[in-house]
Parts: C-alpha cells; sequence; structure tokens
DNA sequence: TAGATTGTTAATCGATTAACAATC
DNA sequence: TAGATTGTTAATCGATTAACAATC
C-alpha cells in the first residue's frame, strides 16, 4: 500500500543518506536509518521492499546505489520543472527559494493576473494567466504551484486542469476539488500553525490538571 | 486517541461551518459536514465525541454553538501571537501574509542575524536573534516559527526551546529535536512537491503499463 | 407517533512492529 | 564457521467505518 506517508519516509530517507554519503559512509544499514528518521528499522526495511529495493544479507544497504533509487523514485534524476499561479507573498517566496535549486525543482514560469506583476524579459517569467495553457504545452509541464488567494483558488485549479497538468501543490486555504487522476496536495500554512496551537494548549492544560495522559501521537 | 489528524480535521470541520453560517445554516448534520470535508458522517460524530461535543439526537448540531466550540479548541477564541526566526524568502511572506491576520494570528515580531534586516521602529519590528529571550518573556510568547536556512534551524529550534518556548512550526528542511514537551511541527516543501512529483509519475506510468492498482491512498 | 439523527460499541481495515528463517 | 543483517510473515496496534440502540 504506497501512500503519501511511505513517499515522505522514502523523502527523509533520501535526506538522511545524502548526510550518510557526505560523510563517507559506502554502506548503511536499516538501523542506522532508522534511528537517523526516527523510525525502526523493520519499518524501513518493509518500505525498501515495497519499491523493490534490496539490500545485501549481511552488509546492509549499498549508500550510492540506495540514494540513487530513491532519487529515481522521487523523480530526481532530472530536473523537474514546474509552475506557479499566484505571484503574491507565498509565490514570491517560493520562486526565489533557494532549496528548491539545488533540489532540482525549477519553477521556469510565474501566472497572475495582476500586470504590474507580470514580466514577460524577466529570467523567470511573470505572464497572465490567458498565457497559461499556451506555455505548458509548449514546455510540457506536468506540476504546478497554486499561490492564489482563496476565492479564486479552485478556479485557477480548474484552468490548471483544463491544461493537462497532473499535479498540483495547493497553497490556498481550501481543499481543492478535481478528476481522480489529478494528484492534489494542499498545504495549508493556517491549519499547520493551528496544529501546533492545539496541542501547546493541550500540554500546557495538562500540566495544571491532573490526569497524565500520553495520547498526542503522530 | 487525539492526533495531529483529528486536530487536521476540527480545523476543516470549522472551515466549513464558517461557510454554512455565512450561507444562513442554523443547523447542520454530521452528514452535511462529512460531505463538505470528504469524510463519513460516523468519523464527524466520532472526532466530536473525543472532546465531548455533543448535537442534538435529531436535530443535528447548532451551527454557531459548534463553531464556538471548535474555535475554543483550536485557540481561535483569542489573538495567537507568535514570532518569527529568519526573515527571508519564506518569512517575509509569513510576515505579510495576510490570511493569517484574519485568523487571529499575529506575529508580533521578527528576528534575524542579517543587521540589513532588522528594523526596530516597524510596526512588526524585527530584531537580532540575541533579542529573542528577552522579547519572549516580556510578551509570553509560547509558539515560534522557524524560517532560517538549514544550517542554523537546529541551533535557533535550540534558543527558542531555552527561552521557553512550547511551539514551533518548522519550514527548514530537517527535522528538528528538542524535548518531547515541545510540539514541533515540520512542512518540509521540497518533500511536499516531491510527493507529488512521485505520484504523477507513479499515475502516467500505470497509464502505459498495464496493471490497474488503486492502491495510492492517504 | 413515525422518522431521522445522534452517540457509541463492535467490526473492519490498514499500517506498524516483532520475530525469525534465510543467508552472506 | 559464527555472527549479523536482511526480507517477509505473523502479530499487534491504531484508526476508520458500520451498525444500531437510544431518543428527540
Amino acid at each position: 500500500m504506497v501512500n503519501k506517508k511511505v513517499i515522505a519516509r522514502l523523502s527523509s530517507y533520501r535526506t538522511a543518506l545524502l548526510r550518510f554519503h557526505e560523510l563517507g559512509f559506502v554502506k548503511v544499514f536499516s538501523d542506522t536509518l532508522a534511528e537517523a528518521v526516527g523510525g525502526t528499522s523493520a519499518q524501513v526495511r518493509k518500505d525498501f521492499s515495497l519499491f523493490g529495493i534490496s539490500g545485501n544479507k549481511k552488509g546492509g544497504y549499498q549508500t550510492d546505489n540506495l540514494i540513487e533509487k530513491l532519487q529515481a523514485l522521487l523523480g530526481k534524476d532530472r530536473i523537474q520543472s514546474v509552475i506557479i499561479a499566484g505571484i503574491g507573498n507565498i509565490g514570491t517566496a517560493l520562486l526565489k527559494y533557494k532549496a528548491f535549486e539545488g533540489e532540482g525543482i525549477k519553477i521556469i514560469a510565474g501566472f497572475d493576473i495582476d500586470p504590474s506583476k507580470q514580466n514577460k524579459k524577466a529570467k523567470v517569467p511573470i505572464l497572465p494567466l490567458e498565457e497559461m495553457a499556451a506555455f505548458v504545452h509548449e514546455n510540457e509541464i506536468r506540476i504546478g504551484i497554486i499561490a492564489v488567494p482563496e476565492v479564486v483558488a479552485q478556479p485557477v485549479c480548474d484552468a490548471m486542469v483544463a491544461t493537462g497538468i497532473q499535479g498540483i501543490l495547493n497553497f490556498a486555504p481550501l481543499v481543492l476539488r478535481a478528476k481522480p487522476d489529478v494528484v492534489i496536495n494542499n498545504v495549508n500554512l493556517q491549519n499547520e500553525l493551528e496544529n501546533v496551537i492545539y496541542f501547546v494548549n493541550a500540554l500546557s492544560k495538562r500540566i495544571k490538571s491532573s490526569p497524565p495522559n500520553a495520547d498526542i501521537t503522530d
């Protein structure tokens, strides 16, 4: 059963492995990797076997080989070109986000209705929304980021899907709907912060009142 | 068992309910709410019962009463003051993020080592990191956001925890460690995008090759 | 009242972990 | 070889859903 959580762990393994590789580790054990990401060795092995990744019965896993396989699974073996709709606060931050560059993620164009934000000549051109379809076709883009205001997020999503985009990372604070063969990952910054707020409150209440309660899990 | 996922659903219920309230709904059924957030009615009722929220055996739930209870649980019944460390791309975006304002989340100060970013006189002052402890104490801040570069994220986290901050929303691309009574929510933008990339690839491969496979779940 | 909906228990489903045979 | 580690199966754990008695 491959779900979001498994893939998130794969990302974590990869990050840890890059560090191990940097440190000169030629091989790595499920145990070591588990400790690095805060999991169990059984889960590490299970996850790998799910993707047909195997190690050596005694010698663990070859670090570079393992990294390569994870890179391929996560699409890190080539540059991923994406577009972004909405050049506001979040959109601008993502456009300039350094960490994406080193990770093979390239935002190759932005789209916004506001003419004052448009700039066809910039290194990363900012274009009017109407040009999105043509751009997506011409550049064979499959993935888009939505960072527009809430009220226009669903129509912008519909427009993206209409161009043939297959995956969307959404920062607008609502759950976008699309046909089932489009992958949508909703990141809601308010909700993430609300989550922290809830558990901080719950924890401090617990200290004040009596019943100890270790129920807060992920 | 209260975990992150339950609280995330509470946030979703709240958003849906605000819309229903706007539309003039006085009461709402578990069924309606479930449909709005893409869940089941049983789960809605289960979630509520977990927090001692009850409705009427026939009449469903009172919309305004329900909203109020969720607000209180999610800390929306008062202004939540937070600070942010790292005034780079992400940090700046969050500082200006409109959606926070309307949601009772107030970033009341930023911290950065770069003197060119500091500005004690701004409406939201940007201060040197060394002043964080004093500021946190003076203003009784319990929640911080980390948006600093990866290499300094853990030390900044340690510094925050040392000031007494109890909850952290982390955007640096690594899993922060802290003592167990500190709540940490890691949001890794690269990983979120990697997730989309993986499923887009997996989906397109599936179309090309034969075995249909509905295994991609959340 | 009859019908509809809640609240909760029991059943199911899925994900994680423990355990151990295979084997390098 | 002896010891250690993988790969996988079975056991456990936890979360979701189905079902239904209570009841408005």
